[in-house]
DNA sequence: TACTATTTAATTTTT
DNA sequence: TTAAATAGTA
């Protein structure tokens, strides 16, 4: 057996990780450490060298792009499919489990799954049959607070109000919710975890099942786990299993959606012998930009501690460069970036990085008037656009009639007479008897209803069950041809004008070639449609069609993650953008912001520029900012700052060439002080100088106040 | 019932 | 500024 493709493009650390004995491994991969590449080989290494049948192996990533990478390139290494070897996200995996245990966590076998906007509409559905307020009450935070308790692995009955009116409401809404889902057959994404950890927990035979099936269990991205996570892991790997995790915690920027860094101290707790390998050789960057990344993230605080290294060479400083405004800002960068692509370079060798997505928007402008051609990753994906997601309405009420959140999205759409009065009286009759609303409308399309509005949902009831009758015996993509054609959407669609109707209708014959191209994975064991439902929700899709186009990348640092440019800009490092001022809300949070200006820097392979503007235009109002912290933190050997001539009218009080950071000693964003009567509070903002100085402090115990500097006497901390 | 005007709030995002 | 949800009008 020829062992060298495995072994030979390995460095020492990286060959240890892979070459480890088949114990618990913590491997801590450092930003461009080749990370990819030791799950990659360690899976082959299992089964080429250890004689590792992939059957007995599980490989878990959070994005089904890390999967299919994973998946390709092991195979492309191994020289052999390995279709039997279980590479996924935890939510395809979770899923897969779901579908065959149905019967034992307590699903209806054509449950489908709930996309985050179908869960929006519910709840905000919930809160008006519960007649609550809706400005008290909000869809998107009690979405948030379901979430985050799914996250914790939490259910309302593990609750507890804590004597707080808003916190049992919020249960309640919890509760009623969750009610809802069970009984229509719905499931949302932290929904699929949790039933695939009870699954775990209440059928010992079938955990035993698998943990004799999974004595490997490789996991990527460690440092994003939420507890749920964690937990289905741990109880899979038992005693008898080994975990290969790696992770990174400086890069760990999910704090906000339920991941825990801390998942990588507690397996070092919980598997004591673990073998705990390090991987700091950076092969993407040049040395300037590493020392510089390495300078930002040493003024973190808990840290598994590493630091990256590299033998190439400095390279070029990291460029400054100080806007008068958002449209300077944008100006400077997309000349730089013509400047590169006329010496020769790939458009798609540069990416432009920002905290928030409307900063995305000036680029976009400035790009568009000099006509360079752009992607903005991330927006609206594929399957979650609204005529998608009208087709898809359709499609699943096939599978399952009691789908209400579907059957409410296309019952008049095309408009068919059914208005919000008929829909609140199908919606009361069935709330009453606790029924679907897809029942609920038979009941009354005979009797309650208005002869007119009842012959509308007898027209609609009869379309659903002739498409079902008539697209039984269809291929996929006939059955999704047949539904949009006869459900009369694509001739709505058509019958408007203008650009955006005209995409709506590619978009729907789109939906048919991906149901034409569609391959349902073998082990899912599903029919078609069922498996193309799931792939929908679950596999959102990619944005834009022509991805493969060289284009300038823009993105937001949290999407850049796990990429690399050559070039890149990072843009808007003012205090409140980036820091971004709603980070400091929470404790932790100048950390995770600080880790993502980590993530950032260390995207970029050759050259980085960074750059903020004195005054920017949010929301339609101006706003002056100082230039963030984090540009302190950057020793300024590494930095230069630049100043081309570009004809900008500067107004003349402009300061030159100075980073202007902490102009008032203390007050920086995100601090933390105490105040004599108020005790421990962060700085949320400031205004003013001198004397005059105001300040607005987030006290643990007192709350949110201004208080003037001269008066206050804060202490720093 | 369907379309238009007004109001409201805006970090990050995968599944 | 802008997108989306709701309130108001034809």
């Amino acid at each position: 057996m020829d062992v060298t493709p495995i072994i030979d493009p390995l460095n020492d650390a990286q060959r240890d990780a892979v070459t480890a004995p088949q114990e618990p491994v913590l491997v801590v991969a450092g930003a461009g450490s080749g990370k990819t590449r030791v799950l990659v080989h360690r899976i082959a290494w299992l089964v080429e060298v250890e004689g590792v049948s992939p059957h007995g192996i599980m490989a878990v990533t959070f994005t089904n792009k890390a999967a299919a990478e994973m998946r390709g390139r092991v195979e492309q290494l191994l020289n052999m499919p390995i279709s039997n070897l279980w590479i996924g996200t935890f939510h395809g995996l979770a899923h897969r489990l779901l579908r065959r245990h149905a019967e034992e966590v307590g699903l209806p076998k054509s449950f489908q799954i709930l996309d985050s906007q179908d869960q929006q509409r519910m709840i905000r559905r919930i809160i008006k049959d519960m007649e609550l307020d809706d400005s008290t009450w909000v869809a998107r935070e009690v979405q948030w607070f379901i979430n985050s308790q799914k996250d914790e692995g939490l259910r309302p009955d593990n609750l507890d109000a804590r004597n707080d009116h808003t916190r049992a409401m919020l249960i309640r809404l919890y509760r009623v919710y969750q009610e809802a889902c069970d009984q229509k057959g719905l499931v949302d994404f932290g929904e699929l975890l949790l039933r695939a950890h009870e699954l775990w927990l209440r059928n010992p035979d079938i955990l035993m099942q698998y943990q004799r099936r999974f004595r490997h269990l490789l996991v990527d991205e460690f440092q994003d786990t939420n507890s749920v996570q964690y937990a289905w892991l741990r109880v899979l790997a038992g005693n008898t299993g080994t975990l290969f995790a790696v992770g990174d915690d400086d890069q760990s920027i999910y704090r906000w959606r339920g991941a825990r860094v801390e998942n990588m101290f507690q397996l070092k707790k919980e598997f004591p012998g673990m073998r705990e390998i390090k991987l700091e050789q950076n092969y993407r960057s040049t040395a300037t930009i590493l020392n510089a990344a390495n300078a930002i993230i040493a003024n973190n605080n808990d840290r598994l501690g590493k630091n990256l290294w590299t033998d190439g060479n400095d390279g070029e400083q990291i460029k400054l460069y100080n806007a008068y405004n958002e449209r300077d800002e944008a100006e400077f960068v997309i000349a730089r970036i013509e400047d590169w692509i006329s010496d020769g370079n790939l458009r798609a060798d540069a990416a432009v990085l920002y905290r928030s997505n409307a900063q995305s928007r000036v680029f976009e402008e400035r790009l568009l008037q000099k006509q360079v051609p752009y992607r903005v990753y991330g927006g609206l994906r594929f399957f979650e656009r609204a005529e998608i997601k009208d087709a898809l309405a359709y499609l699943r009420l096939l599978e399952n009639r009691a789908d209400d959140t579907s059957f409410e999205r296309v019952v008049n759409l095309p408009t068919r007479g059914i208005g919000a009065r008929t829909l609140g009286e199908i919606r009361e009759y069935a709330r009453a008897n606790s029924i679907s609303l897809w029942e609920s409308a038979i009941s009354n399309a005979g009797a309650q209803l208005s002869s007119r509005a009842g012959t509308a949902v007898h027209r609609f009831l009869e379309l659903v069950e002739n498409l079902a009758r008539e697209t039984s015996e269809l291929q996929l993509h006939e059955q999704v041809d047949h539904v949009i054609e006869r459900s009369e959407l694509l001739a709505h669609f058509k019958k408007d004008r203008g650009e955006q109707a005209e995409t709506r209708v590619e978009n729907l014959e789109e939906l048919v070639t991906a149901a034409q191209s569609f391959e349902p994975d073998e082990q899912d064991e599903l029919p078609p449609l069922a498996a193309f439902l799931s792939h929908a929700a679950l596999e959102a899709g990619e944005g834009q069609a022509d991805k493969w186009e060289d284009c300038v990348q823009l993105m937001t640092l949290h999407s850049a993650k796990g990429l690399e440019f050559p070039l890149v800009f990072i843009a808007g490092m003012e205090e409140g953008l980036f820091p971004h001022k709603r980070s400091l809300n929470d404790p932790g949070g100048l950390e995770e912001e600080r880790r993502l200006c980590y993530v950032g820097a260390t995207r970029a392979m050759n050259q980085l520029y960074l750059s903020y503007a004195e005054q920017r235009r949010l929301h339609g109002v101006d706003n002056f900012a100082q230039a963030s912290c984090f540009l302190a933190e950057i020793p300024t050997e590494y930095i230069e700052e630049v100043r081309p001539n570009i004809k900008v009218n500067r107004p003349a009080f402009r300061r030159e060439n100075t980073i202007k950071v902490n102009t008032e000693p203390g007050m920086k964003l995100g601090q933390r002080v105490r105040h004599g009567k108020f005790g421990e509070g962060v700085v949320l903002n400031y205004e003013g100088t001198g004397s005059h100085a105001r300040v607005q402090v987030n006290f643990e115990a007192a709350g949110t106040k201004w208080l003037v500097m001269s008066y206050a006497n804060l202490e720093l901390m």
